[in-house]
RNA sequence: GGCCUGUUGGUGAAACGGUUAACACAUUGCCCUCUCAAGGCAACAUUCACGGGUUCGAAUCCCGUACAGGUCACCA
C-alpha cells in the first residue's frame, strides 16, 4: 500500500483558531495512524491578506501541541514549513497552468474583474444565480497567445465541459455527485502571476504525494473541480476526508474574531495544550471505546476516519474546562507544581510554603488562571461580611462562630507541634469535648483565617500554612469583628 | 436564489433493522466530608426535526417538508 501522507495547509492570515487546529490534528492523526508523514505547507498565495507573524503563530502552535511535521526546508536543524510563495519562484505553477492550456483544460481570460463584478451584481439583484460564462473561452489559442504577447493582462481559467456529472467519494460524507454545468470555471493563475489556492493546492498535493486530503467541509462543493483538475493532468486522485465544522453556537461557525476560540487565547486563560487537543479531537469524532481522556499517541492509535461525524459540533468551553481539570489532577506532582507556581507567586508572600499551597489546590483547580484569586487570602484577609459565618451545614451563625473561635484560640495557643494533623486533632478534641460537630469549629476558623466561605484546603491546612503566630493573630482579629 | 451537506437530551455523542436509546460535560438531589473541590450514588430523551412509505419490526432504509450550515471571489 502507498505510504500515507497528509498535510495541513493553512493560509497565514491571522490567528490559529480551534477549528483550524482540529483540522491539523485530524490530518496528523490520519498520517500517524498508519505511520505516515504529516506535512506543513503555508499557502500564502494571496499577497493582499498576508498577516505579519501569522506563519510563526501557526508554526509555534503546532509545536506547542506536539503536532510535529515530518519534512520541510532546513531551518536551524529543524524542519521548517513549506512556503508556497517560495516554491512559486521556480515558476512551477505557471508551467503547470500552461500545460492545461495546451491540452485544452484551461484557457486564457482577458475579462476585466470589474465587468464580471457588475454582471454578478445584476444577477444577484434579479435573484438569479450567477455562474460566469467566460467569452474568452471561445478564443482560439493563437488569438489568445497574441494578446498575451501584446502585454495584455490575463488570468488562466479552468475549462469545464458543461455536460455530464462529476462524482467523488469522501471518506466522511460518502459519494457526492454534481452536474458539470453547475461548476464554476475557476481562475487557476491570477493576473499577478500567483496561483489561486484552488490550483496551487492541487499541484502541491500532487507534487508532495499527498495521499489523504484532510480539510474542512467548506471545500465539499469545490472538490469536483479539483478532481477535474487531477483528471486533466492525468494524476491519481487523493482520498478525501472532509471534516464537519466546529461551531460557536447553533448558527455560527467558530471565528477568530471573537478571540476566545483561538488556541493562544485559551492557553493564556490557563488551558493546557494537551487538554485542548484532547477535547477538540472529540468534537466531530468519537472513539469506539467508552473513553475520553487520550494522549496524542493514544489518539493516533485509536483514530479512525470512519468515525468522524458529519454534522457541526458546538465548542463547549465548559467541558474543556472540566477536561483541563482532569489533566491537572492527573499530572505528575513536579510538573504540576511548575505550572501553578507562577500563579501562586503573584499573590502569595514567599514566606508561605508554596508546595503546600499547590497541594491544597491540586484537585480544586480547573483553570490555572483561577489560582490567583483562590489564594489571595494568604497575604491578607480582605474585608468580609459576618454573614459568612452563617452556614447551615456547620450549624453556625455569628454568635456560635464567636464561641467556636474562642474555643479554637484557647486550644491552639498551647499547641506547639504545628502541623495539619496535630491542628486537626486539637480542634476535633475541642469539638468533641463541647459536644459539637467538627465542622462547627472548623468552618468559623476557616472563615476567620481567609474571609471566604470557600477555600483550597480546610481550616487546619490553612492554619499549617499560615503558621501559628499568624493563625492566632487572624483568629483574634476575627473575634474582635464579632464583638 | 441554484448547487452541496447536515438534523439523536442544554452540549459532545453511542447505536452498524430487533437494547429499558450507552457514555461524558452541564444541571439537580443524596452520600462522604474541616469549607469548596475530588470521589460515590441517583434523577434528567416514553423518544431520535416533522410528515409519509418500506418492513413482522425503523433513531437506523426510501420519499417529501421544515430548519440549519457550506458554496457560488484574481480568499483560502
Amino acid at each position: 500500500m502507498k505510504k500515507v501522507r497528509t498535510r495541513f495547509a493553512p493560509s497565514p492570515t491571522g490567528y490559529m483558531h480551534i477549528g483550524n487546529l482540529r483540522t491539523a490534528l485530524y490530518a496528523y492523526l490520519v498520517a500517524k495512524k498508519d505511520e505516515g508523514d504529516f506535512i506543513l505547507r503555508i499557502e500564502d498565495t494571496d499577497q493582499n491578506r498576508l498577516v505579519d507573524g501569522a506563519t510563526d503563530i501557526i508554526y509555534n502552535t503546532l509545536k506547542e501541541c506536539n503536532l510535529k511535521h515530518d519534512e520541510g526546508p532546513d531551518v536551524g536543524g529543524n524542519y521548517g514549513p513549506y512556503i508556497q510563495s517560495e516554491r512559486m519562484k521556480a515558476g512551477i505553477y505557471k508551467d503547470y497552468a500552461l500545460r492545461l492550456v495546451k491540452n485544452g483544460n484551461a484557457h486564457y481570460c482577458f475579462c476585466k474583474e470589474e465587468d464580471i463584478e457588475i454582471q454578478k451584481q445584476i444577477a444577484n439583484a434579479k435573484g438569479e444565480s450567477f455562474l460566469y460564462k467566460d467569452p474568452c473561452k471561445h478564443l482560439s489559442l493563437e488569438q489568445a497567445q497574441e494578446r498575451v504577447n501584446n502585454g495584455e493582462d490575463y488570468v488562466i481559467r479552468q475549462t469545464i465541459n458543461p455536460v455530464g456529472t462529476t462524482t467523488f467519494d469522501d471518506e466522511v460524507y460518502g459519494s457526492i455527485t454534481v452536474n458539470n454545468e453547475d461548476l464554476d470555471e475557476m481562475i487557476l493563475l491570477k493576473s499577478d502571476g500567483y496561483p489561486t489556492y484552488n490550483f496551487a493546492n492541487v499541484v502541491d498535493d500532487h507534487l508532495m504525494e499527498i495521499s489523504d486530503v484532510v480539510r474542512g467541509n467548506e471545500y465539499l462543493s469545490s472538490t469536483p473541480k479539483y478532481n477535474l483538475l487531477y483528471e486533466a493532468f492525468g494524476w491519481e486522485k487523493p482520498r478525501y476526508i472532509h471534516c464537519p465544522p466546529v461551531m460557536k453556537n447553533e448558527h455560527e461557525k467558530l471565528s477568530k474574531r471573537n478571540g476566545d476560540a483561538s488556541f493562544q487565547d485559551l492557553v493564556v486563560k490557563g488551558y493546557l495544550p494537551e487538554a485542548i487537543l484532547n477535547y477538540i479531537a472529540l468534537l466531530g469524532w468519537a472513539p469506539s471505546e467508552d473513553k475520553e481522556i487520550y494522549t496524542l499517541e493514544e489518539l493516533s492509535k485509536a483514530f479512525d476516519v470512519k468515525r468522524i461525524g458529519t454534522s457541526g459540533a458546538i465548542f463547549d468551553i465548559e467541558k474543556l474546562k472540566w477536561m483541563n481539570g482532569v489533566y491537572l489532577r492527573n499530572m505528575d506532582e513536579d510538573k504540576y507544581y511548575e505550572l501553578v507556581k507562577p500563579f501562586i507567586e503573584k499573590n502569595v508572600n514567599p514566606k508561605y510554603n508554596y508546595r503546600d499551597i499547590a497541594k491544597a489546590l491540586k484537585d480544586r483547580v480547573q483553570l490555572l488562571t483561577e489560582v490567583e484569586e483562590m489564594v489571595d487570602f494568604f497575604n491578607e484577609v480582605k474585608e468580609y461580611s459576618i454573614d459568612l459565618y452563617n452556614n447551615k451545614k456547620a450549624k453556625s451563625d455569628p454568635k456560635i462562630a464567636k464561641k467556636s473561635l474562642e474555643l479554637a484560640i484557647n486550644a491552639l495557643k498551647d499547641l506547639n507541634d504545628w502541623n495539619n494533623d496535630a491542628i486537626f486533632q486539637t480542634l476535633a478534641d475541642v469539638a468533641n469535648k463541647n459536644e459539637l460537630k467538627n465542622i462547627t469549629i472548623m468552618y468559623p476558623v476557616q472563615v476567620a483565617l481567609s474571609g471566604k466561605d470557600k477555600t483550597p484546603g480546610g481550616a487546619t491546612m490553612i492554619s499549617q500554612i499560615l503558621g501559628k503566630d499568624e493563625t492566632i493573630k487572624r483568629l483574634e482579629k476575627a473575634l474582635e469583628k464579632l464583638n
